[in-house]
Formats: structure tokens, C-alpha cells, sequence
DNA sequence: TATTTTTGCATCGTGAACGATATAAATCTG
DNA sequence: CAGATTTATATCGTTCACGATGCAAAAATA
């Protein structure tokens, strides 16, 4: 079959594709009622770990691209969950902090985690299938994102 | 630690999230000079399997909807891989069929799999931690993707 | 110190995803 | 058959993702 590679069921590709797409999609009951997206929410993740970061360190924990993350940031900021303060050593640099709404989403957020978990083992019985897929996804994310 | 679950590294939506994107990223040397992305590549290889669909079975093959799909068909139209013809049996239809530049670039693309296949296990030993990703994917896609 | 290079961020344009909504044709139902 | 419902597609608006480009500040180098 000369062709036989060309085949969508064949493709890692399209099942990653597929597979974040509709993972997202899952988060979607818990992030509406918060008011943010998805992208919005692994932002807050990152600053919940830790405050006050500059754009570049928010960037580099997601892997995305600046001209991705700042017009994010800004979306967060008209919206009242952060603030991008001006650097003080590195003028530069835009340091960004939580606003009081981006703290106490925290204590709303607490529980998404296991709700998704529950609603997609609900779904899907076998539990160790999953745990499979975190250290392969790992080392295909470490072997792409090298340069 | 009550916000364990709200850490990044410990998400497996992030990760599929950042591998999609990445995977998708490495076809880019090999679509861009076919002048493609990585959706119409998807396309493409649904109507090569089959020519001649209309639009909500491609849409249904791609689990994505008609309003993701049709604009995309259009691009696809208006740079001339393809033709939307209205059908005749069910004038709501539109069938999609290839043109011959669409048909000829199937040529062109017979080796991309291949090509990425290589340049991913180039840069990840473990040939069989990928393989256990696709059955895994799959569980979780037909987990999420049933109402 | 003056010049070059790098870095951090922003802007612009394009193509996706996707919710909401619209419209016409087909189908179902009374 | 008439009216209600469903189906197939399209349109609109918003948010991302990302390549290309711009700009000013910082760092490196001459």
C-alpha cells in the first residue's frame, strides 16, 4: 500500500491534536463559571506557584512565545486578575502580579483538578492507561522542544 | 499541600496541550513549502482516503464542527485544492472534491509520515514509550468524545 | 566609552477553534 | 398535505497560536 501512511488513523499527530482539543474542552464546565479560558487558567497556575514573574518566565513555564503570552496578559489584566507593573532593576521587563480577584480564584479553582480527573475516569475505565501517557507525553515534549 | 493539584507539572491536560502544539510545530518544514497547514493537511488526508465528501462527514472524521471546518474549506478553495459543489441529491450539501492540484500533492506528501517519524525518534530513544502513547490517546479521545 | 549584539516585550497579520446564531432544505408528524 | 423539527452549512465575534517585524533597554565587545 503505497499510500498507507497517509492514512488519518495512522497518525500519533492527529490523535494528540484530538486528544488536547477535547481535554480542553472538558475544562470548559469549570472555567466558564470563572470567567476565563484555558490558556487564562495555565497563567494562573504559573502565578499561583509563584507571584510577581516577568513576562519571559510566565512564557518559558508554558512554552509559548511572548507574542502569544503578552496579549494573553493583557486580556488577564483588562479583566481584572493581574497587573503588569514596570520592572524596577531590568526596565524592560513587565512584571506580572496578581490582582486580589487572581488570588481569591484560587480558593474557586481548588477543586478543577479532581473534577476533571473524576469526569474523565468516569468516562474511561482503565486508570492505567492514563498514567501511561504523563512520562511518554514527557519525553515527547522534551524531545521536541529541544533545539 | 492543599493546592498540590494546582500545580502545573502535575497536569496531564498541559501536557497533552503543549505536545499537540509541538507535534503539529515539527510538520511545519514539511508543509510549508507544500504552502499547507497543519488542518488542511488533515483535510487533505481525509479526502485522499475518499474524494468527494460532504462537508459534515469530513467535519465528523476531524471530530470538529462546521463552523471550525467550513472556513477552512474555503481557504482550501480559494487556494485552489479543492472545489465545494453544491450536491444534488441533498441541495443543503456541499461535496468536496479534490482538484488536480490537491490530487497531485498527495505525491508530494507520500513521504511526510515517514520524515516525521525519523525526526522525532532522531530526538527520543524510547520507540516504545510512543507507541503506548496511541491505544492511550485513543481511550481518552473515545472517553471525552461520547454524549 | 562607543558600537554591536542580545534580550524583553509589543504589534500586526493570518489561520484556526468554537460558541452563538441564521437560513434554507430535508424530514418527520399530525 | 401543512406545520414542526431536524439537518447541513454558513456567518459573526472572541480568543488563541505563531511567524514576522519593530523598538528600546541591557549586555557584550571593541
Amino acid at each position: 500500500m503505497e499510500y498507507e501512511q497517509l492514512k488519518l488513523n495512522n497518525q500519533l499527530c492527529f490523535r494528540l491534536y484530538t486528544a488536547a482539543r477535547l481535554t480542553v474542552g472538558a475544562y470548559h464546565p469549570y472555567l466558564d463559571p470563572l470567567g476565563i479560558t484555558y490558556p487564562q487558567y495555565l497563567v494562573l497556575l504559573v502565578l499561583w506557584e509563584q507571584d510577581k514573574q516577568p513576562v519571559c518566565d510566565i512564557a518559558a513555564r508554558l512554552m509559548l512565545d511572548t507574542n502569544t503570552v503578552t496579549p494573553l496578559l493583557q486580556r488577564m489584566e483588562k479583566s481584572g486578575l493581574l497587573l503588569r507593573t514596570k520592572g524596577k532593576t531590568d526596565t524592560r521587563q513587565r512584571i506580572v502580579s496578581l490582582t486580589e480577584k487572581g488570588l481569591t480564584m484560587r480558593e474557586q479553582a481548588k477543586h478543577i483538578p479532581e473534577c476533571l480527573s473524576a469526569s474523565i475516569l468516569e468516562k474511561m475505565d482503565s486508570v492505567e492507561e492514563l498514567a501511561t501517557l504523563v512520562p511518554a507525553l514527557d519525553k515527547l515534549i522534551e524531545g521536541l522542544s529541544e533545539r
